[in-house]
DNA sequence: TGCACAATTGTATACGTATGCACGGTAGAA
DNA sequence: TTCTACCGTGCATACGTATACAATTGTGCA
């Protein structure tokens, strides 16, 4: 391995002044400058990431903790994500939620193995989360948000977004009405689908009880949903899942069962790439996820260059996009 | 900051012993060993990974450069990594194939940011790749291969899956066939389209030369190509498509354009999971992209862990799995 | 009792880089 | 010319851990 001293020793300067050239911050004479990046040229020199690490105390990594990689709308965040922090020369460590990962998360940043972490699954649960915002760890939530946790925090208006689902099909005509969530303790589902209800109910149609399910954000558990809703021999005449990915599932155990996408209408959440796309078509509502990922990084480096801000809180709008899913030719 | 000094004052022992604790090699009383456990736990201590890296020469992390994450199949490859890595209490870099992530992926081994790099988006053309493989750099390419490199390689037999897809065709009597591939530089989608065209050659139905396009790996610019061939009034009996989500675009278009299911047969490879789903339905040949993600990342810690082991390559064998999007009820 | 030897633990140093401090030199001012 | 000021560079050290080697203690056996 090629180190500072070799170049040093062969531009014949001191170590000092090739860790100059490469911090460029100091000022040096144009002339040893060109020399030793000339050195470090011909040696092929390239800085040890751990040793500066040690030293500047930055690692110039950053860890994303994402909830479900099969689920689209976390690629598109990860996409996102990866694309502003690539370039601005910054790594991206990714945990999979399985398990514990977001304690491997916290983990990370005691080891100094990152100088931060973005959460998109965080939940009021976690103690060892809490504990570690009350460290002022600089992590920032994007997506699913904690009331209780005071660090920067990046949202869209899932209350007023299931509420206007709601309006929506009211105003269409659509009074029964069911509603698939994905998990209590995700405050994203859980938002949505108080907006919804709520909404429901103070326009006098109130979700029975038998209309309103956990579908464990996957596809295929929401289909089964769908399913047993479809054997019930109720069908609603709409139904709001949580978000697309589960949507999607809504949609296929429809076509299955041969029902007719008029009979049901469909909605989903999120607006991810593939809603659009003519196979599904689906009617959603929009948050703007690459925006929100773009805020969330961005927050992140401000607080990691700056520690000690106070909380932030960013809340998206969101816009209800209706497309084939729910009005029908 | 609370270092294995403070560790070892409060335990009072030295520092080296606190690092035998840590590494827990080397033969310990118990007695010590406890009193050294309860002092980390008092004072809350987690080692430094940098300084770890400095001595070890290890971090522990490893880099994985995928092409599109908006491809469900990358995000089915990633998801089996981390899942797989995690668990083996290794982090992932991960670098998002926009312009030159493939060079940000070199410099981090050069960096020692990362122990090794595992490829999916290799090409021949880097020369960059192709010099940090003579420098024995510990990489491994999955997916895509590149054959004058002598680095561990992981694919899936796309020639021979390229001819099942042939032959089914015309066991089926679909004799006009066309094949949109992704782009001449990936070795996927290239050896899928020769198996393809030799073999549909061989059997007396060259594929003509207006029936061959580069769709550019995306969706959209699938359903692009799709909506050209539908609009020059010559439609074949099928269209192959170099992967699903390439495949997904052209059923798109074929809806978008009201063309019935049966008139253009539809094939994709790679069966990823909402290959399945009910809305696509979409025959396809299945390579095992999670064994080969897993297997990959064997490949990988093996090196690391052993270097200057000889280049070795695994082929996984392809299924063509019929759905609805060739035979209709 | 005395000695060899094994089992533990401490001492000292190295990993590669960044940076405070001191030093030599040059230029401008008096 | 002499003094001041400043610029460019070298010297020395610190970051936090792992490990070769030395030192210490305790054990078994003659």
């Amino acid at each position: 391995m090629v180190t500072s001293r070799d170049v040093a020793e062969l531009a014949g300067v001191s170590q000092a002044t090739v860790s100059r050239v490469l911090s460029s911050s100091s000022k040096l004479s144009a002339a040893t400058k060109a020399r030793v990046q000339v050195a470090m040229e011909t040696l092929g020199y390239v800085p040890h990431a751990g040793a500066q690490a040690m030293k500047t105390r930055r690692t110039n990594t950053i860890g994303v903790v994402v909830a479900d990689l099969t689920n689209p709308f976390y690629s598109e965040v990860l996409d996102e994500l990866t694309r502003e922090l690539d370039a601005a020369g910054i790594r991206v460590v990714i945990w999979n939620a399985g398990g514990g990962s977001h304690l491997d998360a916290l983990k990370a940043i005691s080891e100094r193995a990152v100088d931060g972490v973005i959460f998109t699954t965080a939940t009021a649960e976690s103690l060892e989360l809490k504990a570690a915002v009350e460290k002022h760890s600089p992590l920032v939530l994007i997506n699913r948000a904690v009331e209780s946790l005071d660090c920067d925090q990046v949202t869209s208006t899932n209350i007023e977004g299931g509420a206007a689902v709601a309006n929506y099909l009211l105003d269409h005509g659509k009074t029964r009405a069911a509603f698939i969530g994905g998990a209590e303790n995700a405050s994203t589902s859980r938002d949505r689908g108080r907006g919804f209800l709520q909404t429901m109910g103070e326009r006098g149609h109130p979700v029975p009880e038998h209309f309103r399910f956990i579908g464990g954000f996957s596809h295929d558990t929401t289909a089964g949903v769908m399913n047993r809703l479809l054997s019930g021999g109720d069908l609603p005449q709409a139904v709001f899942c949580a978000n697309d990915h589960m949507a999607f599932g809504a949609l296929d155990a429809l076509r299955a069962n041969r029902i007719p996408a008029r009979d049901c209408w469909v909605i989903g959440y999120d607006d991810v790439e593939m809603a659009a796309w003519d196979s599904f078509s689906l009617t959603t509502v929009r948050q703007p996820s690459r925006e929100m990922a773009r805020s969330g990084a961005g927050l992140l480096l401000e607080r990691i260059h700056t520690p000690g801000l106070a909380p932030r809180r960013v809340d998206f709008p969101c816009d209800l996009i209706v497309r084939g899913s729910t009005e029908h030719a």
